[in-house]
Formats: structure tokens, C-alpha cells, sequence
DNA sequence: ACCCACATGTAATGGGTTACATGATTTA
DNA sequence: TAAATCATGTAACCCATTACATGTGGGT
């Protein structure tokens, strides 16, 4: 067993951040923290609070390395991958057992509990849940081919499962 | 503006602990405990350590209240709705804002970063998620008609949006 | 001049995880 | 009788949120 497969895995934000770099190479922490908050979901808040200390967390760990950038007079740091990061990365986007997981869905939660709702409580959250839905947040601005596809395809997944179910028990 | 609005909104985990007691009626945390645990998804973990000290906030929030049963020799406390918290409960449950959300998908974190791993490395990882999605944790047991279709339907429309991407992308 | 975006951080607080501690009851 | 499940809880730790603090640069 060698040393990298002691190491505690990383956590989803901790992976995701080293994807981004991995991706935009090197970055400054301010650039990670507007990535995770222009996320459409708000399950990613990038709060400073979250995102500053979890970069020194990764930097103590020696998965990502930082040099000041003083080009003009604002304070700036860039953090690129180590070579141990880009393993540990690696590790986190392929963990196929992760991938798999359930994850959570603040609709599908909702759905589970559906009788709990009178016949006209029903009729009004599936109708507004629905347009909110179709009128979410926009596919994230970038040149990658799969990126606004996938965002497409998910919100449009989700549409379809509330579809479904609206026929089936609305 | 009445009193309630001005509570400060139920996180998720507590609008589904109200959501089950108001399912099965007065319950022990113990229940309600192994209930989160019993979930198909990870994100609701079922610690002892989160719920016990949950049902005491919601008790100090007046949203339920306990009566000791000493039907055997176990210690056992039954909480129950009082009606702040079917109020409170409703709030959460018809939150159409809430639902809407896009929460949180360990396998889409990943899919918006397939262009990281190489050809073999997608191969692999699209395959095996694949097969472990198909083998996914079974639906919960229940006389409600809803839910394991709602289960079925959500398991299968995540496994077509994958097949989907693999189709375009893999 | 003023505001917004850029840019970095910290302090207090809240709350979840892991691990521990205890004891009764059921099942193999 | 040994193990698993039922049942309740706490303590230490980690980490995210909210709010605050500070300062630069560009646009109107």
C-alpha cells in the first residue's frame, strides 16, 4: 500500500477545486470561489469561508502549490496542482462508487412526501415547481462541447421526472 | 407579518424529520434516525450524532413535543407534531423555491469535468458507474403507493441521462 | 466622487461526523 | 450465551455559513 492510498479522500469540494485548477490551470483562490457561487446549484455556495481556508487545507496537504502574482497592485495569489494533486484528483473524479451515489435533490425529497399535501396544495406546488424548473438558471458561458449539453440534458431530466410523476400521482 | 413567518426556515434535514413524524405519527428519534439511514442516498447519513440533537432543537422550537413510553424496560421518548410544527412542516414540504433547486449530483460534478480524464480512463469510469447505478440500493419498503415508483422513475432517468452523454461524449 | 467588481482573509457561530459510552431485548 | 438490534445520548473535532474587515482598479 502506497502512500497516496493512506491519504483521507478529498472531499467533493475539495475535489472539485482541484478539477477546476486542473482545468483552468494556474488560479487564484478568488477565481475557484466564483466558479463554486455561479454554479447553477445552490448546493455550492462559494462563500470565502468555505473556499480561502480549504485552499490553505489543500496547500498543507501539498496537493496544490502557490506563488504571489504582483503584475499590478492588487494582492494576488495563484495556486497550480502538485503532482501528488493531480493523483488525488484523479482518484476523486474517477471514484466511480461516488459517481454512483444518490446524492440529494430537494425535489425528489418533496415527491417522497407528496401525500402529505391536500389535493389543491399538490396541484399548486407541482405547477410552480415546474415553471421555476423551466425557467432555472442559465448553462454556464465556456468553450468546452459538453458543458452546456450536460447542463441541458440534466435540467431537462429533471423536468421529465417531475412530468412523470405529475401524470402518475399529481 | 405574523409570528411564524419570522422563524428562520427549516433546513432539509429537519423539514424531513417533521415530514415523517407527520407520516407515521408520534415516533422515537430512533425511528426517525433509521429512517435517514435507511435512504438510498448518502447524503443523508443517519448519524446518531446529528439526529439526537436535532429533535432537541425542534423540541426547544415548540415544532414537537415528547412523552416518555415505559411500555418495556427500554427508555424510549415518542415525539409528535404539535401544530407550529405541521405549520412549519407545511412551509417546508410546498417550498415550490426550494424544489426547484438543482441540489447536489456527484455523478454530474464529474461529467462537467469528462474532458480531464483520457479516452480509456472515460471508458472505464462511464462503465462502471453505469453497472453500479443499475445494481443501486433497492426501493424503500412501503405500503405507499408512490414511493417505490418514484424511486424507479427517478434511478431509471438518471441512468438514461448518462447513457445519453455516453452516447455524445463517452 | 461613487459604485461595483476584484481580491484576500478572519471571527463567531452553528451544526454534522466519528467515535465513544451505556444498557435492554431479541435472535441464532 | 453470544451477537445483533433496539434505544439514547455525549464529546471532540472538522468544516461551512454569515458577517465583518480591508484595500485596489475600472467604469459612469
Amino acid at each position: 500500500m502506497n502512500r497516496t492510498s493512506k491519504q483521507k479522500p478529498l472531499t467533493e469540494l475539495e475535489g472539485t477545486a482541484l478539477a477546476i485548477m486542473s482545468r483552468e490551470g494556474p488560479c487564484t483562490p478568488y477565481l475557484i470561489k466564483e466558479a463554486f457561487r455561479n454554479s447553477p446549484s445552490e448546493y455550492w455556495s462559494g462563500s470565502a469561508g468555505a473556499v480561502y481556508p480549504m485552499m490553505k487545507r489543500l496547500e498543507a496537504r501539498k496537493l496544490i502549490a502557490s506563488r504571489a502574482d504582483e503584475t499590478d497592485g492588487r494582492a494576488r495569489r495563484e495556486f497550480s496542482l502538485t503532482a501528488a494533486g493531480k493523483t488525488a484528483m484523479k482518484a476523486w473524479l474517477l471514484n466511480a462508487d461516488r459517481a454512483a451515489g444518490f446524492g440529494f435533490d430537494p425535489l425528489r425529497t418533496r415527491l417522497f412526501f407528496i401525500e402529505l399535501m391536500t389535493a389543491e396544495e399538490r396541484r399548486t406546488f407541482l405547477g410552480k415547481t415546474r415553471e421555476k424548473m423551466q425557467g432555472g438558471p442559465p448553462a454556464p458561458d465556456t468553450d468546452l462541447p459538453h458543458v452546456k449539453p450536460l447542463h441541458t440534458l440534466w435540467s431537462q431530466y429533471r423536468i421529465n421526472v417531475l412530468k412523470a410523476f405529475t401524470k402518475k400521482f399529481g
